[in-house]
This record gives C-alpha cells, structure tokens and sequence, in this order.
DNA sequence: GGCCGCTATGTCAGAACTGACATAGCGCAT
DNA sequence: ATGCGCTATGTCAGTTCTGACATAGCGGCC
C-alpha cells in the first residue's frame, strides 16, 4: 500500500498526467495547502508507485541529462484511489508548536508574546484575503462528479481553519495586551470564550 | 538545539519534575491534544537533553531492572525553553488526511464519502463535549503568569478548532446528502459559504 | 559574454518518529 | 496459582521526510 503521499501524487494525477516537476510544483500551491512534500520524496514516492503498478510514464527527451517522465495513472492506480478515498483517515497526532509555546508561554514576558501572536495573526489574515480572493474566482459552487468541487471543499475548509486561528490569535492579544509588563492592569471585559456566538 | 518535542519536554518539566513513565503519560493527554510522543521517542529525547546539560535526575530504585529516574530541569534547560517561547514557529507543513481525501472525493460515491464525514463529525462533537467540561473545571480564567493559564490558552485553542472542524464537516455532509446517489437532485439553500456570521 | 532562473532529473546523509521487542516487580482479581 | 495491568526502563529496525548536493540545456537580462 501507498504511503499517503502516494496517494497525494495519485490525487493529483487523478486529474491529469504530470512530470515529477509539476507535481513538486503542485505539492508546492493548491495541494501544498493540504499535503506538501519536496521533490526528492516525490520522486522516491513515485519510484514506488511505478514499481507497484500504480503509474506508468510516457518519455519525452527534456532538458537536463535524464528524460522527461511524464506520469500518469494506470487502472490499478486508479483503483486503488478510489478505494483509499472513503477510508477512514488513520489519526494523525496533532503538532502544533504555536499552541506548544503557548502552553509554555507563562514563562515568557507577555510583551513578548503578544508579538509572536501579532506577527502570527497577521499572517493567517494575509491567508483569508488570498482564499478569500481564490474562493470569489469560483462562480458558483462546483457539483460533487467535477473535481473542482474538491478545491472548492478544501479551499472553503481552509478559510474556515484560518479563520478560527486569526480568532484564536486576537483571544490571545486581548488577554495579552491588557498586561503589558509588571504593572496591576488585569485584562477584564476583552474578547469572551468561544460560546458558540453564531446562534444555533 | 534541542528538537521540537526536547521542548516540549522541557516544557512538562517546568511545571515539576517527572519520570520519563510520567512524560509519556502527559504526551498522551493534556500535551497530546498539541504534541504527541511514544516513550521509545521520549527516551532518546531525554538522552539528548540530558548529555546537553538541559535536564538531570535523580535516582531511586523503582520496579524493573533500571533505577527509576525523576528528571528536573537545570537552570541551562529553564533558560533555553525561556529562550524557545517567544521565537517565531518554524512553519511546520500542514498534513490533512481527511482534507486529501477530499480533494479526490469527486471520484467516490457521494453516499459513502457521506460516511466518512458523519463518523468524523461525531468525533468531533465527542471532543467538544469533551473540552467543554474541561473549561467549565476553571472557575475562571487563570491569569497570565501561572502555569495554567498555558492549558487554558491551549484548550481554547483546541475547542475552536473542534468547532471549525465541525461546521466543515456539517457544511460537506449538507452537500453530500442532498444528492443520494444518481438522481438529479440538487443541493441549493443547504449550509452556506463561511462568510463571517458572527458579526463584526 | 556571463550569470541567473526555469525546466527537469536524481542521490544521499541524517533527523524524527513508529511499532515491536525485551525485562521485571507489585498488587489485584478470578 | 495464574494471569493481567500498571509502573518503569530501554533497544532496534524500518519509514518518512528534510536539506544539500549533483547535472544540464535553454532563454533572457545586463
């Protein structure tokens, strides 16, 4: 059985044949949001994949001193991901080295804090701009047969992720701000708890 | 430098002095929820923090061919986890399984992709429940110089992300069941876009 | 004329991590 | 009395992944 980068790699050609190039490029921007990987594993991966059946590559001669391998599935390597699709997902440990320093962070000067948190908010508020913006390209939500509609899910999942992280960051700053050094000043009416506020 | 989960270590051992047993059994769950390790892991760790002068021990005879060794941190370790709180993350790649899986969902049966994200929704709403009663423990909120304010802050973290995993799930199963199977039903007012409805 | 970046392939050492194996006393339940 | 689970230590083979190294043609910029 693949590893899940195998699978990865099969998603993607899933949608069309590739070099090893293209996926790395790929692996890099949409699916990257996701699932990333260099290219020195792409191509162990896809030594496997070959190995196993699950690819095949036409050769074209291309620049460099190998050939041009242009991949792409074979029925097996279809099979085979139709299958992995409706399994379970095996539970990946949660690692996560924000929120590890924050559980750190009583330690540490909460000015200096506060600015690991405003730098990190300013980031995840750059993210929901440019998804926001790649969410607007879509003119109406794709149907479930196009694979578009799987961007269109992990694009809107995404949104939602960076979303509840710039949430999380001002939660923080409000708690953090309020206390700026040594001084009595206690953060008191700030941003709430995370009661569900959407109504429901 | 020591790696990820040498701070994480240090990071356990700022709150008390523990076993490398006990190190494990806090990776697995009030620091798992954010950094997980097996005690094959730990151990090796350990070593490292130990021959870099991090952390030391002491030894009492505990069951087992080995001593049983409590390890502490030196003032070395407290000032290098000090020192870790307030540098900025390494970006680590975002792995998603489930969100993989569902950049390739157009190939699958609509109904049996449905399965995956209704056993997945329950999960989540398990942790929530979970969480919850968690924070209804604090009686209020710690303040920022106590070593629980890090948990408080972290699970926080945690129950909003549980909540946003949740909507996703609640957002992709709305679409999946409104068409069951090859019938020309469509999914139209079900759940909506993620555009902000909290306000603000 | 030279350098940079893009296309395109690959190898390899080492870090990080998993899962299985190995050892052993103590207390509790059947 | 036998076996299970908890405490407690550790090793080791194998997987996954990173970052650096290595090669090379083609097109554009200065």
């Amino acid at each position: 059985m693949p590893s899940t980068l195998g699978f990865a790699i099969l998603a993607v050609l899933a949608r069309g044949a590739r070099t090893g190039y293209e996926l790395t490029a790929v692996m890099g921007r949409p699916v990257g949001y996701f699932w990333t990987a260099r290219h020195s594993q792409i191509h162990t991966d896809l030594q496997k994949l070959l190995a196993d059946g699950l690819v095949r590559f036409e050769a074209e001669h291309g620049p460099g001193p190998q050939d041009k391998k242009v991949y792409h599935l074979t029925p097996e390597g279809m099979a085979a991901l139709r299958a992995w699709v409706t399994e379970p997902p095996r539970a990946r440990p949660e690692r996560d080295e924000l929120v590890l320093k924050t559980y750190a962070s009583w330690l540490a000067d909460p000015a200096e804090v506060a600015g690991l948190f405003r730098a990190q908010l300013a980031l995840h508020e750059e993210r929901i701009a440019q998804y926001e913006s790649q969410q607007a390209d879509f003119a109406e939500t794709p149907s479930l047969g196009e694979p578009s509609f799987g961007n269109y899910a992990a694009l809107w999942c995404g949104l939602s992720y960076e979303r509840h992280r710039a949430d999380w960051c001002r939660w923080m700053l409000a708690r953090l701000d309020a206390t700026p050094r040594a001084d009595g000043l206690r953060a008191e009416g700030s941003s709430e708890d995370p009661r569900r506020d959407t109504g429901h």
